[in-house]
DNA sequence: TAGGCCATCTGGTCCT
DNA sequence: AGGACCAGATGGCCTA
């Protein structure tokens, strides 16, 4: 539970927490500079609550009470509506910053679903969380380099970026679940990641691609949905670094 | 009902 | 000083 919003100068003795940056009123400092000391400060009355002209005995006394009465109601409305301003600032700038935060995070959405929208799509649309779409474009970034790479090297036969990404084919074949968990399986790097076998869609990423390494689509019994997903998205590359 | 995913709020930190 | 970025907390929604 987040901690609520705190007041300053919320103590009788505190006048110089901050909020002389608030236009228009009194502050507390201010307040506490325009009374004279306390009268248990000083010892003695202060002069001015000395008595007025024609005024002696006890009802200088009074009036001088009521003085002091009178300031104190006027410094405990000051500080209100200092704790009021200070308080609506604090919320405006809070108010201000969510929209901010609020907007950025839409933003960081709105490019996710640009990144979703050039990934393979998949037959049932299941749309991919956010760490499957960072995941999967990972991926899918790797099997496209490791494509251009092959083709560079001249595999046989020709087409081979046709025969390698069908259109409708996730980049690396999906595997059986992993029993690790994702932090297991992220966060001890490519080689010793259960994920390392699934780097490469080879199965020695050192050997020549065969068609079968990568013949995989909707007629392959590892195609099959709605599992694949999250199954390709557990078990294939994880290089990027999770902590 | 537990767990996963997500949006939002919030306070702290860093940068301009 | 104000904005951007980040991570933690919280609550809602959905699914197995």
């Amino acid at each position: 539970m987040p901690a609520p919003l705190e007041t300053t100068c919320v103590s009788d003795l505190d006048c110089s927490s901050g909020s002389g940056d608030l236009p228009g009123f009194l502050t507390d400092e201010e307040d506490c500079a325009r009374l004279p000391p306390p009268a248990s400060a000083s010892g003695s009355p202060a002069p001015a609550l000395r008595g007025a002209p024609g005024l002696s005995g006890a009802s200088d006394v009074a009036g001088a009470q009521d003085d002091e009465q009178e300031r104190r109601r006027r410094r405990g409305r000051a500080r209100v509506r200092s704790e009021a301003l200070l308080h609506s600032l604090r919320r405006s700038r809070r108010v201000k910053a969510n929209d901010r935060e609020r907007n950025r995070m839409h933003n960081l959405n709105a490019a996710l679903d640009a990144l979703r929208s050039v990934l393979p799509s998949f037959p049932d649309d299941t749309k991919l969380t956010k760490i499957e779409t960072l995941r999967f474009a990972y991926n899918y970034i790797w099997a496209l380099a490791e494509t251009l790479r092959l083709a560079d090297q001249g595999l046989p036969g020709g087409g081979a970026r046709e025969r390698l990404l069908p259109p409708q084919c996730a980049p690396c074949p999906p595997r059986p679940p992993s029993p690790t968990s994702d932090a297991e399986s992220w966060g001890s790097g490519a080689a010793a990641s259960p994920c390392a076998a699934a780097a490469s869609p080879l199965s020695d990423p050192s050997s020549p691609a065969t068609s079968e390494d990568f013949a995989y689509g909707p007629g392959d019994p590892l195609f099959s949905f709605p599992s694949l997903p999250k199954d390709l998205l557990h078990t294939t590359p994880c290089f990027i670094p999770y902590h």
